[in-house]
DNA sequence: CAGTCGCCCTGCTGGC
DNA sequence: TGCCAGCAGGGCGACT
């Protein structure tokens, strides 16, 4: 499941193989994914036919490529998003929802690449999707509320402590709030809590500053090594999100490994539900809070 | 406003 | 063999 650093490797991608491009020609095969485009397919399609791509930026978990306007083509992964980009007449994936047919012009396709044919949405489940923003070059208004990453050399670390320790919340509640840190989902919350020896269930509001300080420094440090290991995930013709690579798969140590030795003590990892969803952790490692607290 | 919960989607897996 | 519940889960709307 694509989070933020599954995400930066596909705007490397899309920057590498779909920046300089015009949007020839725009096929709505779903409407589900374009459902937050106020002008519908019809009108998304319109927005973008015969603009040109400028950039390929990105914002925790959003994608968006400004385009020659001052307009932004905005993009969310979901679950099982993917962004690929095909030579034209490539055959249909099987859960291929939009279709953008790229041209460039002459002496402008990528460096040491072969011009791109067509960049396609494919989405299985559909929990992603796209729009048009307008104005959104810079800064989609539709992920203004979204804090920034902590990758972004702009955040503010000083201010999330500060956030964090205001808050009564359990602390892997907090790190999954994307109005206080965007791009970290299920997974690296758990395995960053985990590096951080400390239960998902401890209220924000109970954490000394320097144990924020610490777990923001776990949650940049996987991140950063699975982006590592992410960079070599997409050849010339594919921008591949495949979240089954298997390529993070090695360095988990929580997530996902219920029953199995913990890495440091050798307890048994744990699996709770948590949000519809569930929580892994070692019990030796990460004792839960002596004041139960739901999460 | 902070906090919490349920829903949206599809496909795979496991139990009976 | 077939059926259905459970699970995966980010974000947002609705509620307290």
């Amino acid at each position: 499941m694509p989070e933020l650093p599954e995400v930066e490797v596909v705007r490397a991608g899309l920057e590498r193989h779909v920046v300089g491009a015009t949007i020839a020609l725009v096929d709505v095969l779903h409407e589900r994914p374009v459902r937050r485009d106020p002008g519908g397919a019809s009108g998304f399609a319109a927005a973008l036919t015969g603009r040109r791509i400028e950039a390929a930026r990105r914002r925790g978990k959003y994608l968006w490529l400004p385009l020659d306007n001052g307009d932004a083509l905005l993009a969310h992964l979901g679950m099982s998003g993917q962004m690929l980009v095909q030579p034209a007449g490539a055959p249909p994936e099987r859960h291929l929802r939009v279709r953008f047919a790229l041209s460039f012009p002459p002496g402008s396709a990528p460096a040491g690449g072969v011009p791109a044919g067509e960049l396609r949405f494919v989405d299985q489940r559909m929990f992603g999707g796209l729009s048009v923003s307008p104005g959104g070059a810079d800064l989609p208004a539709e992920i203004a509320h979204i804090a920034r990453d902590p990758l972004d050399p702009e955040f503010d670390d000083a201010a999330f402590v500060a956030r964090v320790r205001r808050r009564t919340s359990g602390v892997k509640r907090l790190l999954l709030d994307q109005g206080l840190i965007s791009g970290v989902g299920n997974i690296y919350a758990d395995e960053a809590l985990w590096r951080a020896r400390l239960h998902g269930e401890r209220p924000g509001d109970r954490l000394r500053p320097v144990q924020v300080r610490e777990l923001l420094g776990h949650v940049r440090d996987v991140m950063t090594a699975a982006l590592a290991q992410g960079g070599t995930s997409f050849d010339a013709l594919y921008v591949n999100v495949n979240g089954q690579s298997g390529y993070f798969d090695r360095s988990l140590h929580a997530y996902g490994r219920e029953g199995e030795a913990c890495d440091r003590c050798g307890r048994p990892i744990r699996r709770v539900a948590f949000m519809n969803r569930s929580s892994y952790f070692c019990p030796g490692c990460q004792p839960v809070p002596r004041t139960r607290r739901r999460v």
